[in-house]
DNA sequence: TGACAGTGAGACGTTCGGCGTCTTAGTGTC
DNA sequence: GACACTAAGACGCCGAACGTCTCACTGTCA
Protein backbone atom coordinates (compact mmCIF):
# COMPACT_ATOMS: atom_id res chain seq x y z
CA UNK A 1 0.00 0.00 0.00
CA UNK A 2 1.05 3.75 -0.63
CA UNK A 3 0.36 4.66 2.42
CA UNK A 4 2.62 1.79 3.93
CA UNK A 5 5.28 3.32 2.10
CA UNK A 6 5.14 6.49 2.85
CA UNK A 7 5.46 5.76 6.33
CA UNK A 8 7.95 3.76 6.35
CA UNK A 9 10.15 6.13 4.14
CA UNK A 10 9.52 9.20 6.53
CA UNK A 11 10.77 6.48 9.33
CA UNK A 12 13.88 6.67 7.12
CA UNK A 13 14.36 10.37 6.97
CA UNK A 14 13.36 10.66 10.49
CA UNK A 15 16.25 8.10 11.84
CA UNK A 16 18.67 9.56 9.35
CA UNK A 17 17.80 12.95 10.70
CA UNK A 18 17.69 12.38 14.80
CA UNK A 19 18.79 8.59 15.35
CA UNK A 20 16.62 5.87 16.76
CA UNK A 21 17.23 7.45 20.16
CA UNK A 22 15.87 10.57 19.69
CA UNK A 23 12.95 10.19 17.19
CA UNK A 24 9.59 9.72 18.46
CA UNK A 25 6.10 8.08 17.09
CA UNK A 26 4.80 11.80 16.30
CA UNK A 27 8.05 13.11 14.55
CA UNK A 28 7.18 10.13 11.87
CA UNK A 29 3.56 10.79 11.84
CA UNK A 30 4.08 14.25 10.97
CA UNK A 31 6.86 13.49 8.16
CA UNK A 32 4.94 10.77 6.38
CA UNK A 33 1.32 13.47 6.86
CA UNK A 34 -0.14 10.66 8.37
CA UNK A 35 -1.92 10.78 11.69
CA UNK A 36 -1.00 8.50 14.84
CA UNK A 37 -4.13 6.81 14.72
CA UNK A 38 -3.52 5.58 10.74
CA UNK A 39 -0.09 4.89 11.84
CA UNK A 40 -0.78 2.69 14.74
CA UNK A 41 -3.17 0.91 12.70
CA UNK A 42 -1.03 -0.49 10.28
CA UNK A 43 1.99 -0.82 12.29
CA UNK A 44 0.15 -2.25 15.55
CA UNK A 45 2.43 -2.14 18.64
CA UNK A 46 4.21 1.32 17.40
CA UNK A 47 7.62 2.64 17.90
CA UNK A 48 9.15 -0.68 17.94
CA UNK A 49 7.24 -2.74 15.37
CA UNK A 50 7.75 0.17 12.93
CA UNK A 51 11.41 -0.15 13.27
CA UNK A 52 11.24 -3.48 12.41
CA UNK A 53 9.42 -3.53 9.44
CA UNK A 54 11.64 -1.25 8.08
CA UNK A 55 14.58 -3.49 9.17
CA UNK A 56 12.79 -6.16 7.15
CA UNK A 57 12.52 -3.76 4.08
CA UNK A 58 16.35 -2.76 4.05
CA UNK A 59 17.11 -6.34 3.77
CA UNK A 60 14.33 -6.91 1.15
CA UNK A 61 15.91 -4.11 -0.62
CA UNK A 62 19.46 -5.37 -0.23
CA UNK A 63 19.23 -9.00 -1.63
CA UNK A 64 16.86 -7.53 -4.45
CA UNK A 65 20.02 -5.45 -5.40
CA UNK A 66 22.36 -8.65 -4.39
CA UNK A 67 20.16 -11.21 -6.47
CA UNK A 68 20.39 -9.04 -9.41
CA UNK A 69 24.21 -8.68 -9.38
CA UNK A 70 25.01 -11.82 -9.37
CA UNK A 71 22.54 -13.17 -12.06
CA UNK A 72 24.25 -15.10 -14.66
CA UNK A 73 26.76 -16.91 -12.77
CA UNK A 74 28.21 -19.82 -13.75
CA UNK A 75 29.25 -22.95 -11.24
CA UNK A 76 28.28 -22.53 -7.70
CA UNK A 77 32.25 -20.83 -6.85
CA UNK A 78 31.27 -18.12 -9.41
CA UNK A 79 27.68 -17.96 -7.58
CA UNK A 80 29.48 -17.55 -4.51
CA UNK A 81 32.59 -15.42 -5.30
CA UNK A 82 30.00 -12.94 -6.76
CA UNK A 83 27.75 -12.97 -3.43
CA UNK A 84 30.16 -12.58 -1.21
CA UNK A 85 31.75 -9.61 -3.07
CA UNK A 86 28.62 -8.15 -4.09
CA UNK A 87 27.62 -8.10 -0.63
CA UNK A 88 30.49 -6.99 1.50
CA UNK A 89 30.81 -4.29 -1.22
CA UNK A 90 27.14 -2.96 -0.33
CA UNK A 91 27.73 -3.45 3.00
CA UNK A 92 30.93 -1.07 3.01
CA UNK A 93 29.08 1.32 0.87
CA UNK A 94 26.27 1.87 3.27
CA UNK A 95 26.41 5.34 4.26
CA UNK A 96 23.63 4.67 6.58
CA UNK A 97 24.95 1.92 8.44
CA UNK A 98 28.24 3.54 8.68
CA UNK A 99 26.50 6.72 10.22
CA UNK A 100 24.51 4.50 12.60
CA UNK A 101 27.46 2.22 13.50
CA UNK A 102 29.51 5.93 14.45
CA UNK A 103 26.62 7.05 16.38
CA UNK A 104 25.19 4.22 18.02
CA UNK A 105 26.71 1.25 17.71
CA UNK A 106 25.05 -1.31 19.70
CA UNK A 107 22.11 -1.10 17.88
CA UNK A 108 23.60 -1.26 14.64
CA UNK A 109 25.70 -3.73 15.80
CA UNK A 110 22.71 -5.87 17.54
CA UNK A 111 21.15 -5.41 14.26
CA UNK A 112 24.07 -7.41 12.41
CA UNK A 113 24.82 -10.29 15.35
CA UNK A 114 22.91 -10.44 18.25
CA UNK A 115 18.83 -9.89 17.53
CA UNK A 116 19.28 -9.65 13.81
CA UNK A 117 21.72 -12.31 12.47
CA UNK A 118 19.43 -14.41 12.99
CA UNK A 119 16.77 -12.61 10.66
CA UNK A 120 19.45 -12.01 7.86
CA UNK A 121 20.36 -15.95 7.92
CA UNK A 122 16.74 -16.45 6.86
CA UNK A 123 16.19 -13.75 4.54
CA UNK A 124 19.35 -14.47 2.96
CA UNK A 125 18.21 -18.09 2.63
CA UNK A 126 15.16 -17.45 1.09
CA UNK A 127 16.87 -15.16 -1.26
CA UNK A 128 19.65 -17.12 -2.20
CA UNK A 129 18.33 -21.02 -1.55
CA UNK A 130 16.21 -20.96 -5.30
CA UNK A 131 20.18 -20.26 -7.09
CA UNK A 132 21.50 -22.77 -5.04
CA UNK A 133 19.32 -25.39 -5.77
CA UNK A 134 20.64 -26.50 -9.13
CA UNK A 135 24.18 -27.08 -7.29
CA UNK A 136 23.61 -28.46 -3.52
CA UNK A 137 20.36 -30.14 -1.78
CA UNK A 138 17.82 -28.19 -0.36
CA UNK A 139 20.03 -29.11 3.68
CA UNK A 140 23.75 -28.32 1.97
CA UNK A 141 22.35 -24.98 0.51
CA UNK A 142 20.68 -24.14 3.88
CA UNK A 143 24.03 -24.93 5.81
CA UNK A 144 26.09 -22.79 3.07
CA UNK A 145 23.95 -19.88 3.51
CA UNK A 146 24.27 -19.74 6.90
CA UNK A 147 27.72 -19.87 7.19
CA UNK A 148 28.47 -17.97 4.10
CA UNK A 149 26.25 -15.17 5.96
CA UNK A 150 28.32 -15.43 9.40
CA UNK A 151 31.79 -14.87 7.57
CA UNK A 152 30.59 -11.94 5.08
CA UNK A 153 29.35 -10.02 8.47
CA UNK A 154 32.00 -11.25 11.00
CA UNK A 155 34.57 -9.81 7.83
CA UNK A 156 32.90 -6.52 7.18
CA UNK A 157 32.79 -5.69 10.76
CA UNK A 158 36.68 -6.95 11.79
CA UNK A 159 39.14 -7.07 8.63
CA UNK A 160 41.57 -9.33 8.62
CA UNK A 161 44.54 -9.40 7.21
CA UNK A 162 44.54 -12.51 5.60
CA UNK A 163 41.38 -12.43 3.61
CA UNK A 164 39.53 -9.39 2.02
CA UNK A 165 35.92 -10.90 0.79
CA UNK A 166 35.32 -7.43 -1.18
CA UNK A 167 38.39 -8.97 -3.73
CA UNK A 168 37.05 -11.37 -5.75
CA UNK A 169 40.53 -12.88 -6.09
CA UNK A 170 40.97 -12.98 -2.19
CA UNK A 171 37.50 -13.97 -1.68
CA UNK A 172 37.45 -17.09 -4.29
CA UNK A 173 41.11 -18.22 -2.86
CA UNK A 174 39.45 -18.09 0.46
CA UNK A 175 36.20 -19.78 -0.35
CA UNK A 176 37.56 -22.57 -2.56
CA UNK A 177 39.74 -23.68 0.89
CA UNK A 178 38.08 -23.42 3.71
CA UNK A 179 34.28 -23.16 2.59
CA UNK A 180 33.17 -25.35 -0.71
CA UNK A 181 35.38 -28.16 -0.02
CA UNK A 182 32.88 -29.49 2.81
CA UNK A 183 29.78 -29.10 1.12
CA UNK A 184 29.22 -32.09 -1.55
CA UNK A 185 27.77 -30.65 -5.30
CA UNK A 186 25.28 -31.89 -7.46
CA UNK A 187 26.01 -34.23 -9.87
CA UNK B 1 37.19 28.59 33.43
CA UNK B 2 38.51 25.86 31.06
CA UNK B 3 35.48 23.97 32.23
CA UNK B 4 32.97 26.42 31.55
CA UNK B 5 34.59 26.97 28.02
CA UNK B 6 34.29 23.07 28.27
CA UNK B 7 30.96 22.85 28.54
CA UNK B 8 29.52 25.49 25.87
CA UNK B 9 31.42 23.84 23.37
CA UNK B 10 30.04 20.46 24.23
CA UNK B 11 26.24 22.26 24.50
CA UNK B 12 27.47 24.00 20.89
CA UNK B 13 28.41 20.50 19.36
CA UNK B 14 25.30 18.73 20.90
CA UNK B 15 23.11 21.46 19.16
CA UNK B 16 24.96 20.85 15.91
CA UNK B 17 24.04 17.39 15.98
CA UNK B 18 21.00 17.05 16.99
CA UNK B 19 19.33 20.60 17.34
CA UNK B 20 17.67 22.79 20.52
CA UNK B 21 14.50 20.26 20.62
CA UNK B 22 16.23 16.98 20.69
CA UNK B 23 19.09 17.76 23.33
CA UNK B 24 19.05 17.04 26.94
CA UNK B 25 21.13 18.11 29.81
CA UNK B 26 21.98 14.57 30.01
CA UNK B 27 23.48 15.25 26.57
CA UNK B 28 25.35 18.08 27.13
CA UNK B 29 27.05 16.42 30.50
CA UNK B 30 28.25 13.53 28.72
CA UNK B 31 29.82 15.43 25.96
CA UNK B 32 31.77 17.70 27.71
CA UNK B 33 32.41 14.87 30.30
CA UNK B 34 31.38 16.97 33.13
CA UNK B 35 28.71 15.60 35.69
CA UNK B 36 25.18 17.05 35.43
CA UNK B 37 25.65 18.02 39.14
CA UNK B 38 28.73 20.47 37.88
CA UNK B 39 26.81 21.44 35.00
CA UNK B 40 24.09 22.94 37.24
CA UNK B 41 26.50 24.77 39.47
CA UNK B 42 28.06 26.28 36.74
CA UNK B 43 24.76 27.45 35.09
CA UNK B 44 22.05 27.56 37.96
CA UNK B 45 18.70 27.32 35.84
CA UNK B 46 19.55 24.27 33.74
CA UNK B 47 18.87 24.11 30.00
CA UNK B 48 17.51 27.09 29.26
CA UNK B 49 20.49 29.06 31.53
CA UNK B 50 23.12 26.96 29.22
CA UNK B 51 21.77 28.34 25.83
CA UNK B 52 21.59 31.57 26.91
CA UNK B 53 25.07 31.38 28.24
CA UNK B 54 25.87 30.03 24.45
CA UNK B 55 23.80 33.08 23.09
CA UNK B 56 26.22 35.03 24.76
CA UNK B 57 29.09 34.02 23.56
CA UNK B 58 28.20 33.92 20.23
CA UNK B 59 27.09 37.99 20.30
CA UNK B 60 30.25 38.25 22.04
CA UNK B 61 32.51 36.66 19.21
CA UNK B 62 30.60 38.20 16.49
CA UNK B 63 31.17 41.77 18.13
CA UNK B 64 34.79 40.47 18.93
CA UNK B 65 35.01 39.80 15.00
CA UNK B 66 33.33 42.25 13.84
CA UNK B 67 35.09 45.19 16.16
CA UNK B 68 38.34 43.44 14.32
CA UNK B 69 36.98 43.92 10.76
CA UNK B 70 36.09 47.71 11.16
CA UNK B 71 39.15 48.85 12.89
CA UNK B 72 41.40 51.49 10.84
CA UNK B 73 37.87 52.84 9.46
CA UNK B 74 37.91 56.94 8.59
CA UNK B 75 35.17 58.88 9.83
CA UNK B 76 32.24 58.17 10.64
CA UNK B 77 30.23 57.18 7.07
CA UNK B 78 33.20 54.56 6.25
CA UNK B 79 32.79 52.87 9.93
CA UNK B 80 29.12 52.77 9.59
CA UNK B 81 29.48 50.88 5.94
CA UNK B 82 31.95 49.03 6.91
CA UNK B 83 30.33 47.88 10.64
CA UNK B 84 27.07 46.84 7.99
CA UNK B 85 28.76 45.53 5.01
CA UNK B 86 30.56 43.08 7.47
CA UNK B 87 27.34 42.05 10.10
CA UNK B 88 25.54 41.21 7.17
CA UNK B 89 28.45 39.04 5.39
CA UNK B 90 28.83 37.84 8.86
CA UNK B 91 25.31 36.52 9.38
CA UNK B 92 24.93 35.28 5.55
CA UNK B 93 27.72 33.00 5.86
CA UNK B 94 27.06 31.49 9.17
CA UNK B 95 26.16 27.86 8.59
CA UNK B 96 24.57 27.03 12.26
CA UNK B 97 22.37 30.36 11.44
CA UNK B 98 20.91 29.05 8.14
CA UNK B 99 21.02 25.52 9.70
CA UNK B 100 18.79 26.74 12.40
CA UNK B 101 16.57 29.11 10.33
CA UNK B 102 15.71 25.81 8.08
CA UNK B 103 15.23 23.52 10.91
CA UNK B 104 13.92 25.77 13.55
CA UNK B 105 12.78 28.39 12.58
CA UNK B 106 10.79 29.64 15.57
CA UNK B 107 13.64 29.22 17.83
CA UNK B 108 15.91 31.14 15.56
CA UNK B 109 13.91 34.66 14.79
CA UNK B 110 12.84 34.36 17.95
CA UNK B 111 16.93 35.07 18.95
CA UNK B 112 16.82 37.90 15.99
CA UNK B 113 13.98 39.50 17.21
CA UNK B 114 11.43 39.22 19.72
CA UNK B 115 13.38 37.67 21.99
CA UNK B 116 16.57 38.19 21.52
CA UNK B 117 16.52 41.55 19.45
CA UNK B 118 17.05 43.83 22.67
CA UNK B 119 19.66 41.58 23.92
CA UNK B 120 21.88 42.06 20.61
CA UNK B 121 21.38 45.95 20.43
CA UNK B 122 22.43 45.60 24.27
CA UNK B 123 25.19 43.76 22.89
CA UNK B 124 26.29 45.99 19.58
CA UNK B 125 25.90 48.80 21.83
CA UNK B 126 28.27 48.19 24.56
CA UNK B 127 30.81 47.20 21.63
CA UNK B 128 29.87 50.11 19.16
CA UNK B 129 29.44 52.52 21.19
CA UNK B 130 33.52 53.28 22.23
CA UNK B 131 34.35 53.70 18.16
CA UNK B 132 31.34 56.19 18.29
CA UNK B 133 32.48 58.08 20.29
CA UNK B 134 35.00 60.45 18.36
CA UNK B 135 31.74 61.73 16.22
CA UNK B 136 28.38 61.62 17.83
CA UNK B 137 27.32 61.97 21.26
CA UNK B 138 26.48 59.53 23.87
CA UNK B 139 22.83 59.77 23.38
CA UNK B 140 22.45 59.80 19.89
CA UNK B 141 25.30 56.79 19.32
CA UNK B 142 23.11 54.92 21.02
CA UNK B 143 20.42 55.64 19.30
CA UNK B 144 22.36 55.25 15.95
CA UNK B 145 23.50 51.66 16.94
CA UNK B 146 19.73 50.86 18.04
CA UNK B 147 18.47 51.42 14.36
CA UNK B 148 21.66 49.68 12.35
CA UNK B 149 21.43 46.72 14.10
CA UNK B 150 17.51 46.45 13.27
CA UNK B 151 18.17 47.73 9.89
CA UNK B 152 20.81 44.87 9.65
CA UNK B 153 18.74 42.25 10.65
CA UNK B 154 15.36 43.22 9.22
CA UNK B 155 17.42 43.30 5.51
CA UNK B 156 18.85 39.88 6.12
CA UNK B 157 16.49 38.49 7.36
CA UNK B 158 13.85 39.88 4.39
CA UNK B 159 16.09 41.09 1.35
CA UNK B 160 14.91 44.14 -0.27
CA UNK B 161 15.16 44.53 -3.86
CA UNK B 162 16.15 48.55 -3.16
CA UNK B 163 19.17 47.99 -1.19
CA UNK B 164 22.19 45.51 -0.06
CA UNK B 165 23.27 45.80 2.93
CA UNK B 166 26.15 43.46 1.66
CA UNK B 167 27.60 45.33 -1.09
CA UNK B 168 29.43 48.83 0.24
CA UNK B 169 28.55 51.08 -2.49
CA UNK B 170 24.89 49.86 -1.93
CA UNK B 171 25.14 50.38 2.00
CA UNK B 172 26.38 53.61 1.68
CA UNK B 173 24.25 54.99 -0.56
CA UNK B 174 21.43 53.98 1.52
CA UNK B 175 23.55 54.82 5.23
CA UNK B 176 24.65 58.32 3.63
CA UNK B 177 20.52 59.48 2.35
CA UNK B 178 18.36 57.34 5.22
CA UNK B 179 20.42 57.30 8.17
CA UNK B 180 23.17 59.42 8.64
CA UNK B 181 20.97 63.03 8.01
CA UNK B 182 18.98 62.07 10.83
CA UNK B 183 22.85 62.64 13.46
CA UNK B 184 24.24 65.12 14.13
CA UNK B 185 27.64 64.46 13.98
CA UNK B 186 29.94 65.97 16.12
CA UNK B 187 32.45 68.97 15.12
C1' DT C 1 -29.42 6.94 -0.66
C1' DG C 2 -27.44 4.10 2.79
C1' DA C 3 -23.91 0.71 4.39
C1' DC C 4 -19.01 0.52 4.64
C1' DA C 5 -14.01 1.07 4.96
C1' DG C 6 -10.38 4.11 5.82
C1' DT C 7 -8.53 8.28 7.77
C1' DG C 8 -7.84 12.47 10.80
C1' DA C 9 -8.31 14.54 15.08
C1' DG C 10 -7.88 14.25 19.53
C1' DA C 11 -9.05 12.60 24.45
C1' DC C 12 -7.44 9.31 27.76
C1' DG C 13 -4.57 7.01 31.33
C1' DT C 14 0.02 5.21 31.82
C1' DT C 15 4.73 5.02 31.55
C1' DC C 16 9.03 6.86 31.20
C1' DG C 17 12.57 10.08 30.57
C1' DG C 18 14.37 14.47 31.52
C1' DC C 19 14.53 18.17 34.85
C1' DG C 20 16.45 20.49 38.79
C1' DT C 21 17.85 19.70 43.68
C1' DC C 22 20.34 17.52 47.03
C1' DT C 23 23.53 14.34 49.49
C1' DT C 24 27.58 11.57 49.70
C1' DA C 25 32.04 9.97 48.70
C1' DG C 26 36.29 10.71 46.51
C1' DT C 27 40.28 13.55 44.95
C1' DG C 28 43.58 17.02 44.87
C1' DT C 29 45.50 21.37 47.00
C1' DC C 30 47.18 24.39 50.31
C1' DG D 1 43.99 18.08 58.43
C1' DA D 2 40.90 21.72 56.52
C1' DC D 3 39.18 23.05 52.25
C1' DA D 4 37.39 23.37 47.51
C1' DC D 5 35.74 21.05 43.84
C1' DT D 6 33.91 17.21 41.29
C1' DA D 7 31.60 12.64 40.10
C1' DA D 8 28.01 9.76 41.02
C1' DG D 9 23.65 9.04 41.80
C1' DA D 10 19.13 9.16 44.56
C1' DC D 11 15.02 11.92 44.82
C1' DG D 12 10.46 13.87 43.61
C1' DC D 13 8.24 16.32 39.98
C1' DC D 14 6.53 17.21 35.71
C1' DG D 15 5.86 16.94 30.96
C1' DA D 16 6.19 14.43 26.90
C1' DA D 17 5.69 10.34 24.46
C1' DC D 18 3.40 6.08 24.37
C1' DG D 19 -0.38 3.01 22.96
C1' DT D 20 -5.44 2.64 22.99
C1' DC D 21 -9.76 4.29 22.06
C1' DT D 22 -13.74 6.94 20.28
C1' DC D 23 -15.96 9.94 17.11
C1' DA D 24 -16.64 12.65 13.01
C1' DC D 25 -15.69 13.04 8.25
C1' DT D 26 -14.90 11.48 3.48
C1' DG D 27 -15.14 8.77 -0.51
C1' DT D 28 -16.64 4.41 -2.54
C1' DC D 29 -19.39 0.93 -3.65
C1' DA D 30 -24.08 -1.41 -3.68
Amino acid sequence: MALERRVLDATERCLDRWGRAKVTVDDIAVEAGVSRATLYRMFPGGREVLFEALRVRRLEEFFTELRQAVQGAVGLEDLLVRTVVHATGELRADERLAAMLAAEPGEALSDLTLAGLPRVVRMATVFLLPMLDPHLSRAEATRLVDLVSRLVISYFLAPSDHVDLGDPDSARAFLATFVLPSFTTRS
